[in-house]
DNA sequence: TTGAAAGCGCTAACAA
DNA sequence: TTGTTAGCGCTTTCAA
C-alpha cells in the first residue's frame, strides 16, 4: 500500500452515526440492526429507511479492525494471469474461496523474484487469511516469520526453497519420461529439448525426466539438443529453426511447456517440417492442431481444488505438519509420427 | 465479508505498540520509521531491530482506515478469468493497477445478475477505490448511490443499463456487419447465425450488424437461421448440427463469440463439413486451425488499457461528464471458402 | 431490548 | 527530533 491521495471529490461517506442521528437512535442499534441482531420492530424500521436514504453501506474494513474475525480474502500468488495455466488456477480458487465466503485477490509476479517478494509483503500488510503461491524465486525464507506467526501458506506447482510449508505438485519427471519414451517408441533416436528457466525446481524435473528416458533407451544424452531459458513462444520458434539447421538435426521434439511448443509448433508449420513433437502441458485446441498433438496431461483444476481447500483447512485451524502432494501426469496420445525414411 | 470464526491457531501479531516497547520508544517513533519519517540514527536503529525480532508488519487496514487515504485496491468483476477474453481484461487491469501502486481484485459473476449485485456491494463494503465491470445483468441502478457517493466506475465491453457512467466498447455492429459481408461476398446465401443471450446489448448489436450486410445484399432474413441463448461451446455444436440437418441447410456460419466458434468449428471437423466459418472475436491459435479462420478481431489489451486509465483519471479527481469510446473491430481474413457448386 | 463507553492498530494534530 | 492525545468506523463489554 503505497503512499496515495486522497480522491478530492470524494464526499464523506455515511457512516453508522450518520444513520443513528437520522434514525434517532443510538449507533449500537444501528450496527444491531446492519448485523441482524434482535432490535424492536419500530427501530428496525426507522434504521433501515435512514440507510436507504443516506446511502449507508458498512465499512468491513472497520468492521474487520475491530472484530479481529478473518478478513475474508486470500492472496493468490501466479507467474501470469494470460496463461491459461494460471487463469484455471485462479478460476479454481476464487470458486472454493467464494463457496468459503472469502474474496480472492490474484497479483502476478511475472517470475521475478523481486516483485513476487513485494507482492507477497503486500499480501501480508493486508492481513489476509492466507496465501496460495506459484512461486517464482529461489527462496522463500523470508516467509518464515509470516508462517510462524501462523499465516497459512500453500504452495503450487513448484515445491518452496527455504521454507517447510504445504505444497501441491505434479510428477514433472514421470510426465517428461514419459513423453519422450513416446517418441523413442516411435523409432525416434535424436530429440530436441526445450525448456524453460533451469533454476526453477519444476524445469529441472522434466529435463531429468527427458534424460531418463533417453538412458533407459540406452541413448547417450547430447548435450547440443538441449535449449533451455526459453521464456516466449517465439524464443522456441527459433531454437526449433537452430536445431532443424544443424548438420545432423533432431527428427524429434520435446517441449517443457505449453507456450514452448505452441512456438515449436508454428515453426515446424512454417517450414512445413514432418519433425514429431510432444509437449508438456495439454491446451484446449491441441486436437485441432495441424497435428494432432501428443502432450503431457495433468488436471490442473485438480491441482488447484486440493491446494485450496488445504488453505482453507489451514485457515479453519488445522496445525497438522505441513505435506506435499504429487498429482499424477499422463500421456494424451492423439497422433505422432515416426522418424522420415 | 460474511462472519467467520477467528482462527484459533493465530498467535496474536505484534503491533506499534509491541514494537516500542520492546525498542524503549514511542509509538509515533515507530510509525515514524515505518513511514521513513525523519528519526534520529540511533532510534531508527533500535526500532529496526525490534521490528525485525517481532516481526512487525504494519497493519495496512489499520493505517487505511485512519489515514482516510485510497485504499490501494480497485475490483473487477467480469464473467469467468477462464476465458482467455477477460483472462486478458484481468491482466492488463492489474499492470496498470501495479502502475498505480494498488491492487486489483477479480471476481467473477458467472453471468449470474444476483451474484453480479453481491459481489459489486462487497466490492463497495471493501472500499475499494473504484470498480471496472463488464457488467452481466440488465439493470445497474443499484449502483447509483455508489456514483454519487463518489465511486468511480467504468464499464467494459458492455453498456451500463439504468446507470449514467463511462464506458468502454467494441463496435460490435460493424464488426458482425463485415463479418457476414465477407460470407456474402463469397456468394454464400444461407447463413447460420449462432449467438449467445440476447438480454446482452452487445449480443443484439452483433445480430443487428448480422442483419444489416444480409440487408444490405438483398437477403430475406430467414428467422430459422439463427440460434441464440447458446452459451457452452458443446451448445453451438449441436446447433450446428440441427443447422445442418435441415432440409435446406446453411452454407456458411457466423458465430458471435470465440466460445462458440470454437464448439461450431468441432461439429464441421467431426462431420468433415466444408461449410465456411467466420467467428467473432479471435484467439490465439485460430491461423493454426484445420482450417485457417477468419474472424472479427480488436484490441483486447487496448479495451481494457483505455478503461483502466479512465478509471485512475477518475480516482484521481477527474469528474468531467461520462464519456462513452467505441474501439474499432476489423475483419481477420484468414480464408474463406465458397458456397460448395 | 437499548445505550454508553472503551478500544481494534494505526495516523493526524499538536505540544514539548 | 520526539512524544502525547485524539480519533478513523466499527464491534465489544457492560450497564440500564
Amino acid at each position: 500500500m503505497t503512499q496515495t491521495p486522497t480522491r478530492p471529490t470524494a464526499r464523506r461517506r455515511p457512516t453508522m452515526v450518520d444513520v443513528a442521528r437520522h434514525a434517532g437512535v443510538s449507533l449500537k442499534t444501528v450496527s444491531r440492526v446492519v448485523n441482524d441482531e434482535p432490535v424492536g420492530q419500530e427501530l428496525v424500521g426507522r434504521v433501515l429507511a435512514a440507510i436507504a436514504e443516506l446511502g449507508f453501506r458498512r465499512n468491513d474494513i472497520a468492521r474487520n479492525l475491530r472484530s479481529r474475525q478473518l478478513n475474508a480474502t486470500v492472496g493468490l500468488l501466479i507467474e501470469e494471469i494470460a496463461n491459461p495455466f494460471y487463469a484455471t488456477i485462479a478460476s479454481v480458487a476464487a470458486e472454493i474461496a467464494a463457496a468459503h465466503g472469502t474474496m480472492l485477490i490474484t497479483a502476478s509476479s511475472e517470475e521475478d523474484p523481486e516483485r513476487e517478494r513485494a507482492l507477497l509483503q503486500d499480501f501480508t500488510q493486508r492481513r489476509v487469511d492466507g496465501l496460495l503461491v506459484v512461486p517464482a524465486g529461489p527462496d522463500h525464507s523470508f516467509l518464515r516469520r509470516e508462517v510462524e506467526l501462523g499465516m497459512p501458506v500453500v504452495f503450487l506447482d513448484r515445491p518452496p526453497q527455504g521454507l517447510l510449508a504445504d505444497a501441491v505438485l505434479l510428477d514433472n519427471q514421470g510426465g517428461s519420461r514419459a513423453g519422450v519414451g513416446a517418441l523413442l517408441d516411435e523409432g525416434h533416436r535424436r530429440v530436441g529439448v526445450l525448456l524453460g528457466a533451469p533454476t526453477v525446481p519444476t524445469i529441472r524435473e522434466r529435463l531429468a525426466g527427458a534424460r531418463a528416458a533417453l538412458t533407459a533407451a540406452g541413448i547417450e544424452h547430447d548435450e547440443s539438443l538441449v535449449r533451455d531459458r526459453l521464456i516466449a513462444p517465439e524464443e522456441a520458434g527459433r531454437a526449433v529453426a537452430a536445431l532443424l539447421d544443424l548438420p545432423d538435426p533432431p527428427t524429434a521434439f520435446f517441449c517443457g511447456n505449453n507456450r514452448l511448443t505452441v512456438g515449436a509448433l508454428q515453426e515446424l508449420h512454417r517450414r512445413c517440417s514432418d519433425a514429431a513433437l510432444v509437449g508438456f502441458d495439454d491446451f484446449e485446441l491441441a486436437h485441432l492442431m495441424p497435428r494432432p498433438l501428443t502432450v503431457v496431461g495433468y488436471d490442473t483444476r485438480e491441482l488447484a481444488r486440493i491446494a485450496s481447500e488445504r488453505l482453507f483447512r489451514r485457515i479453519a485451524g488445522d496445525d497438522s505438519p505441513p505435506s506435499t502432494t504429487v498429482l499424477p501426469t499422463w500421456l494424451l496420445r492423439r497422433g505422432l509420427t515416426p522418424p522420415a525414411a
